[in-house]
DNA sequence: ACATGAACATACTGTAGAGTATGTTGTCAA
DNA sequence: TTGACAACATACTCTACAGTATGTTCATGT
């Protein structure tokens, strides 16, 4: 139970951690905790690993099906360093919800500005973009989940800083594929009647697998290569793009100078 | 607040009964209750005015956040009628659930056996999908929220035997999409890689009114036809077509015999 | 015309779980 | 080395409901 292949998200034994603060340089590699307790300097990462908790969680059952204790037993632990963290469940869950939107951002913003025809830029973004997906699965179910609080004025509120704040994220980000949408038709390499329409159904497209896919233990990572490529196919094919060439992504973007 | 367009449902005032069931005949108009008690051959009604509170208030806030009050509130009524009709929250979960199910397959069930090349018939099953999840989105809503219970195992249990039910019909709607798409790639009108993420992608496609549409005061019948023929148009283009005609569907399949 | 039971409303109980208060263990700076 | 504080664990409180028990109103068969 609980299977985790290599290309799945482990955030808090990564070196990548969205949050700043401190902490936020250390441990490349995860070392076997010594004590019962953290050092100081590894805050970062013990919120990741509740954050990680609480997205598999919150994906499971939804956020107000979700306890807390049920979040804390998952990482084999208890409220108290829940409660440590954050202040409230609400806060937990707007961190996890803001954490993955950056992931996703940060998945799709190399391939903005590429110099490129808009379609192709198009395809390189929803590629990545339904890579990213797969990768940080429950943190973009928390995306959707937030997203559709946002709508239903739903939301513990009180937070309504933060809350207005990731609207605008959404925002901006949906407004992105906008741009590119209007592009790639002024160029005459798509088709649409109504643009709003056409981005929800690009979105649902490459959301998909946010909500049917399921990882396989036996699937490599050319399988997952494949099947965004399939997924990113579909959504190009619908804005009445006939040509099948793939989309054109650098092998990963690479944080460290490290030589191989 | 909590206007409604006359395209939406309303069932508890209409002539439509799901349930079957004492009073499923009855009331073809609605008439205002003339006192606080109803009668006993409308309990049929009145389970279906329940069920379109609680499919509003599952819509809104997602299951567990839900109160049985707060369903009971949303129709002018409190608990008690509530737990005359449903033994639990389950119960009533699961009657939405089944009901909007049952709502879907009647819409597409007149159009699966037309006599027409496959792809004239996916075009057909797909806009009376998506007029009918525009209709009844709601109840649709609750079935996805069903839908996902199921494959994450989570759901208040006991009741093993409805569920199981409801997988195996979910199941074979699905398969209906399956048959039409297979038949549609061997007349050569449509094109796939994996039939499956084919079939995702365009669910993801015809469903998504459940999650971006919201109803406007000042939208038409022609208004939402226009809608349901652009989500279509998506849909297909999807899987390979670039012909643009436009689904057949009758105007709407009546049940009454009556003279206008 | 009355008795029975359906269709509710009202009043209560029990509990899960959010949040809190406090105790315990280790770190680290001086 | 020690004391102050971060990082938790443990034990508690308090409220929002799910579910129940009971009371009230009316329809309907006899």
């Amino acid at each position: 139970m609980n299977r985790k292949t290599a290309w799945q998200i482990s955030f808090h034994a990564s070196a990548e951690l969205h949050n700043g603060g401190p902490g936020a340089h250390r441990a490349m590699t995860t070392v076997a905790r010594s004590s019962r307790y953290r050092r100081q300097s590894d805050t970062g990462l013990s919120r990741m690993e509740i954050m990680e908790g609480a997205a598999l969680c919150f994906e499971a059952h939804g956020y107000s099906a979700t306890s807390i204790d049920e979040v804390a037993a998952r990482i084999g632990s208890t409220k108290g360093r829940v409660y440590h963290h954050y202040a409230s469940k609400a806060e937990l869950f707007l961190d996890v919800y803001r954490t993955g939107m950056t992931m996703i951002f940060e998945a799709i913003e190399p391939y903005l500005e590429a110099e490129l025809p808009a379609v192709d830029r198009l395809r390189s973004v929803l590629k990545a973009h339904v890579l990213c997906v797969i990768r940080t699965k429950p943190f973009q179910n928390v995306v959707s989940q937030g997203v559709d609080m946002l709508r239903h004025g739903t939301m513990p509120a009180k937070e309504h800083a933060e809350l207005a704040h990731l609207a605008r994220l959404r925002d901006a980000y949906s407004d992105h594929f906008l741009t590119v949408l209007e592009q790639a038709r002024a160029e005459g390499a798509i088709d649409y009647r109504n643009i709003k329409i056409a981005l929800n159904s690009v979105f649902m497209c490459i959301n998909g697998p946010i909500v049917w896919f399921t990882p396989r233990d036996n699937q490599s990572l050319e399988d997952i290569d494949l099947l965004a490529e399939e997924c990113v196919l579909y959504a190009i094919r619908l804005l009445g793009v006939t040509d099948e060439r793939p989309a054109r992504t650098h092998p990963r973007p690479t944080h460290e100078g490290a030589t191989a």
